[in-house]
DNA sequence: ATGTAC
């Protein structure tokens, strides 16, 4: 269903009582209104549980309305158990029945889980390799850098991964995250204390996903696959917070690594085996859902529990993935600069998930009928502990000091937020922001945002010019498996990441800590 | 995102 979207802006005096100034924007049947700077709120009516919540700047809500990532939202304040209000994040855009770019906070004991609200590409995420070399000891060795990754990292669609395993090898890694790579020689303890939730998700249930999820896995564990996956080579351009980049590890100049993919073919079958559960055994929730992608199990179901324990399991395949490409990276690099990876002080910073579903305790305020409503919402009255699946698609979670969850490397400073930007553009780092948790139950956003289909992009764009270009205009280095992907991928088919970052950090939601700028690039 | 789609 499409619906053309009128927009309109008028400024309501005195309607609301108390608001003196409040401007609402239309948006086809969507009604916004401006809360204050940067958060937009769609008041509850009809059918919604919830309201909802669009943090966004005005020129990013005119990208966010042109899709249908506002209907979307909507929709998704139906789930029942839906909390307080769902959220859309700077970077919004349409996904599969709920926005990329969204948090769906559901109650865990009463409310649901949607895999939709999840994603296909459970526990799609990036994490960052630092190192101690500078940009000048990197300059001139680009070109054989890029070759030897492209050459040594397995990309692009199908099969071949650094590990070529059977299924009870991948039901291991299943069961045990980034603690089977450990054991194997891939990881260092180490890494596991800088992953969140030190790479394994206890809830892992590997018997819960299907044979042929674990076959597509077998033979890719270190992959990048395709799309917008990819492995960049970056250096910091900018510090904008020295004390917690300090704490980082981070300064100007410095070469870092930023490894983005997922759980590659497991991860999407667990989510269409399930999917396809829900429709079928659930068929009378999802008949009182606006959107069949939102298919969604009963909290305390049978299937609910077991897609929860199937899509741990996933997640944990996407830490390991990420963790051999992480060993192959740092091979790579001790043979073009002659140094153990150890010397080149390859740590991992960080490694964030960006499309997960998880149980987390969060205080919400509740209404004189104990009804969840946004923190600041004058109807607020008290707060509770409610246990959550809180459903991050294309979100980063972004912890502030002091929540148990942050790891003890960066407990006092919060949670690092790893967001990467196109190819042309560079990615920054954040830091989890002091508001994260009254405002997007600790998330922030997760990307630049697409701003036209792939299909689009192939017509605008042809990927061999968008390579020349990125390296005769910025001294990017690209390499790619199909020229397709980079037509795909191209910088301008994106949402300007410094203006979602900037937005970000004015709600200090999630904070800004540095900015790096791409050197080369390897994608499927 | 993905052995692009029952």
């Amino acid at each position: 269903m499409t619906e053309r979207v009128t927009e309109s802006a008028v400024t309501l005096l005195g309607v609301g009582g108390g608001d003196l100034n409040m401007t609402t924007r239309e948006f086809g049947d969507v009604t916004l209104e401006k809360v204050r700077e940067h958060v937009w709120e769609m008041p509850r009516e009809g059918d919604m549980n919830v309201p909802a919540r669009v943090y966004a700047s005005e020129p990013l809500l005119e990208e966010i309305s042109d899709d249908k990532t506002l209907e979307q939202l909507r929709n998704s304040t139906e789930l029942p158990g839906m909390t307080s209000h769902a959220v859309c994040l700077p970077d919004g855009h349409q996904g599969y029945g709920f926005p990329v770019g969204g948090v769906g906070a559901i109650d865990a004991e009463h409310g649901c889980i949607s895999p939709g609200a999840i994603g296909y590409d459970i526990n799609c995420g990036v994490r960052m390799v630092k190192t101690n070399l500078t940009y000048e000891d990197i300059e001139g060795k680009e070109e054989e850098l890029v070759d030897a990754l492209f050459a040594n990292i397995p990309s692009g669609l199908g099969g071949g991964g650094v590990v070529e395993t059977d299924v009870d090898t991948v039901t291991e890694v299943l069961d045990r995250g980034v603690d089977w790579a450990l054991e194997h020689g891939y990881a260092v303890e180490d890494d596991l204390r800088h992953c969140e939730d030190e790479g394994m998700r206890p809830d892992a249930d590997p018997g819960a996903v299907s044979a042929e999820a674990k076959n597509r896995g077998k033979n890719q564990i270190g992959s990048l696959g395709s799309g917008n996956h990819f492995l960049e080579v970056q250096r910091v351009t900018d510090v904008y917070r020295e004390d917690v980049a300090d704490a980082y590890g981070l300064t100007e100049n410095q070469i870092v690594v930023l490894i983005h993919c997922g759980s590659r073919g497991l991860g999407h079958q667990v989510c269409t085996d399930y999917l396809r559960k829900i429709e079928k055994r659930h068929g009378d929730l999802l008949a009182e859902l606006p959107d069949k992608e939102l298919a969604a199990a009963p909290a305390g179901s049978e299937l609910a529990e077991q897609y929860y324990g199937a899509m741990c399991a996933a997640i944990n395949f996407a830490w390991v993935n990420r963790q051999l490409i992480t060993h192959r990276t740092r091979r790579v690099f001790e043979r073009v600069f002659g140094d153990s990876w150890e010397t080149l002080e390859m740590d991992l910073l960080y490694d964030v998930a960006h499309n997960i579903g998880k149980k987390e305790v969060h205080e919400v305020s509740v209404d004189a009928n104990g009804t969840a409503v946004p923190n600041d919402s004058p109807d607020a009255v008290d707060t509770e502990n409610r246990e959550l699946y809180v459903h991050r698609k294309g979100a980063t979670r972004a912890f502030p000091a002091g929540r148990p969850e942050v790891p003890s490397a960066y407990r006092d400073v919060g949670q690092p937020v790893i967001i990467p930007g196109s190819m042309g553009a560079g990615s920054y780092v954040l830091r989890g922001g002091d508001r994260s948790l009254e405002l997007t139950f600790g998330s922030t956003a997760h990307g630049a945002g697409r701003l036209m289909s792939r299909t689009q992009a192939k017509q605008e764009f042809w990927g061999g010019d968008v390579q020349d270009d990125l390296e005769e205009m910025n001294q990017i280095y690209v390499k790619a498996e199909s020229g397709a992907t980079i037509a795909e991928e191209a910088p301008g088919v994106y949402k300007d990441v410094d203006e979602v970052v900037r937005v970000s950090d004015e709600l200090g939601i999630g904070d800004k800590v540095v900015r790096t700028y791409p050197v080369c690039n390897i994608k499927g």
